[in-house]
RNA sequence: GGAGCUGUAGCUCAAUUGGUUAGAGCACCGCCCUGUCACGGCGGGGGUUGCGGGUUCGAGCCCCGUCAGCUCCGCCA
């Protein structure tokens, strides 16, 4: 047996037994007679004397140990003497007396000392098996751990099976790009990983499983980002005969749950709800964060017959003028502003209009343009003060909320970290957004295409518009939002082959790629398929929020870098020829 | 594909206006140290300043290119 006790267990009450521990040297402090190291393990630290007056070979032998070194020490359980507890430590009322010391492994040099938390980050992930040794780590890992397990818990408590799905699946042109997997059987055909597991899980709802759960990985070949993986973890859900509202009850229960049994922390019962369109009129945004106002202000009226051309002329093409407010930001310099201005125009926008309010003056290159009238709406709707900059967007509608929601977004980071606006570091703002569009315009090809996905339940109230005014259809689909991060998302489906032939027909899939396609899908509609409806949640942006992170890198045990690599097992890699030959795969040289 | 930021010892950083032998703390090695807990003290080793080119009497610093990392846009729910 390696260790009696774990090193975060030993208190007052075990002095005069005597114990076992394993685990890795965590610090050493070398006095020359008496050695103390800080033994750690998993679940704490403790610290252990070596005494050459009591275990000369023992003390000896400490000499030699670095950190990292794995040792298991036996020894009797002692009251640290007086004046010496250490009060930070779980520990610290003891010590442990080593009588014996056996060193299991050693360790070389560190790479990067495990107790800074500012080291390269390519250089963590090259030793993730060192990095994940780290207190922060560790619990990152652990309270990924709790999470997952409560909602295995909360489901299964609420009738949810949880099944598994195909990794290896069929390739479907809708949504991400695939990852694909050649077929060595089949040579010239390639399987897909899955993006998620949507099709599948409503096939299940048509099989009479009703609810079914599971944690499911999922990939995308796209660019990452720091809340991007192109391998990440849904908590994939969905139940046959649900309302919509049934499904928001559900998450909001287990969201409850996970937040009472791993923050001790209470969530109220119900979370607020905001229509797609109020979302991007008041914040610019379909996944607002709540957490502070800088609301966008909306001035089409006011400007229609402005005598600013600008402002009219958008008015008079069918868009809209909007502004927000920027508290405390009249002393913007002018290198700022055009800082901000190249990113709108990055955004999309022509220009950015400004005013600053400074000395109770209105300075801006526009405002001469502006009548008493436009200036007392401006003024009343953005509660215009002294120290104030007016910021504005004109044009097509959702382009417009798109740029000021940006630069909202932008402009609580600069002024929370000048100290101007500050965000209440515990705030949990959950919102539901709701009614999305069900179609959008690809801007490449001016198709339609799904929003959500081509499974998506329109809106009873417009399901009649499909055909003559698919822009104006509401789906039944939401996301669910968390301080600005959308955590998850889904909608209640199509389950007649009627409608969802019609769906396909709005998307202009032709029809031979339909029955290829999504043939399985409609023959299975075709046989009593129930009404149904679920959603997925990012799990690693989930506990992403939960432990206060901001990448999801940092609550992934293997992640992989911007560009898609595992440093530390240095993936993707060639493969050899025979591997290639055997897929019948060619490599084509640059 | 595009933009921004970063790149100096194993790690974290410094190096005045372009100026002599590129420094410090930690880590590592050696010696000393019996109540430390980021122990302390003395000494030592360790550098192609990411890489290539240019300007200059002289470049870590300026210019051009390139590579790498991160963040964002595009892309992606």
């Amino acid at each position: 047996m390696y260790r009696t006790h774990h090193c975060g267990e030993l208190r007052k009450e075990h002095a005069g037994r005597k114990v076992k521990l394993a685990g890795w040297v965590d610090s050493r402090r070398d006095h020359g007679g008496l050695v103390f190291i800080d033994l750690r393990d998993r679940e704490g630290v403790t610290q252990v004397v070596f005494d050459p007056s009591s275990s000369p070979q023992a003390a000896e032998l400490s000499h030699e140990l670095r950190s990292e070194f794995v040792v298991q020490v036996e020894g009797e359980v002692s009251p640290r003497p007086e004046g010496t507890a250490n009060a930070q430590l779980p520990t610290g009322a003891i010590e442990v007396r080593a009588a014996n010391i056996l060193v299991l492994n050693r360790s070389g040099a560190l790479p990067y000392p495990l107790d800074d938390t500012s080291v390269n980050e390519d250089l963590r992930l090259e030793y993730r098996f060192l990095d994940i040794r780290r207190r922060l780590m560790q619990s990152n890992l652990h309270q990924r751990h709790r999470v997952v397990k409560v909602i295995r818990d909360d489901l299964d408590e609420k009738g949810f099976w949880e099944i598994e799905t195909p990794i290896l699946s069929k390739s479907t042109p809708e949504g991400a790009r695939d990852y694909l997997v050649p077929s060595r059987v089949h040579p010239g055909l390639f399987y897909a990983l899955p993006q998620a597991p949507q099709q599948y899980k409503q096939l299940l709802m048509v099989a009479g499983i009703e609810r079914y759960f599971q944690i499911a990985r999922c990939f995308r070949d796209e660019d990452l980002r720091a809340d991007r993986q192109p391998e990440f973890t849904q908590v994939d859900l969905e139940m046959s005969f649900p309302s919509q509202e049934e499904i928001f009850a559900l998450v909001e229960g287990m969201m409850r749950r996970i937040w009472k049994e791993v923050l001790g922390m209470t969530l109220p019962e119900e979370f607020p709800q905001m229509g797609y369109r109020q979302a991007m009129d008041r914040f610019g945004s379909d996944k607002p964060d709540t957490r502070y106002g800088m609301e966008l202000g909306d001035f089409t009226e006011v400007f229609r017959s402005s005598s600013f051309k600008i402002f009219a002329g958008a008015v008079q093409a069918g868009g809209v003028v909007k502004a927000i407010n920027v508290k405390k930001f009249a002393d913007v310099t002018t290198g700022q502003i055009e800082q901000l201005t190249e990113m709108a125009k990055s955004f999309g926008a022509k220009g950015l209009a400004w005013i600053k309010v400074e000395g109770g003056e209105w300075k801006s290159p526009i405002v001469k343009f502006f009548s008493d009238c436009e200036r007392q709406s401006l003024s009343k709707n953005l509660n215009v003060e002294e120290g104030d900059l007016i910021l504005f967007a004109a044009g097509e509608w959702r382009a417009s909320c798109e740029i000021l929601g940006r630069l909202r977004m932008h402009l609580a980071e600069l002024l929370t970290s000048q100290g101007k606006l500050s965000i209440d570091p515990k705030a949990w703002n959950f919102l539901w957004v709701k009614d999305f569009p069900l179609f959008m315009k690809d801007p490449e090809t001016g198709r339609l295409a799904a929003m959500h996905h081509p499974f998506t339940r329109p809106h009873p109230e417009d399901e009649q518009k499909i055909e003559t005014d698919p822009m104006g259809v509401r789906a039944q689909a939401y996301d669910i939002v968390l301080n600005g991060v959308e955590i998850g998302g889904g909608s209640i489906r199509i389950h007649e082959a009627a409608l969802q032939k019609k769906m396909f027909k709005a998307l202009q899939i032709p029809d031979e790629t339909v029955q290829e396609q999504f043939g399985h899908l409609l023959k299975a509609f075709s046989f009593g398929a129930p009404p149904h409806g679920g959603l997925a949640i990012g799990l690693d942006r989930l506990v992403m929020l939960i432990c206060g992170a901001s990448s999801i890198r940092e609550v992934i045990a293997f992640p992989k870098n911007a560009r898609a690599q595992d440093l530390m097992s240095h993936s993707p890699s060639p493969v050899e020829s025979k591997q290639l030959r055997d897929l019948q795969i060619e490599i084509k040289k640059k």
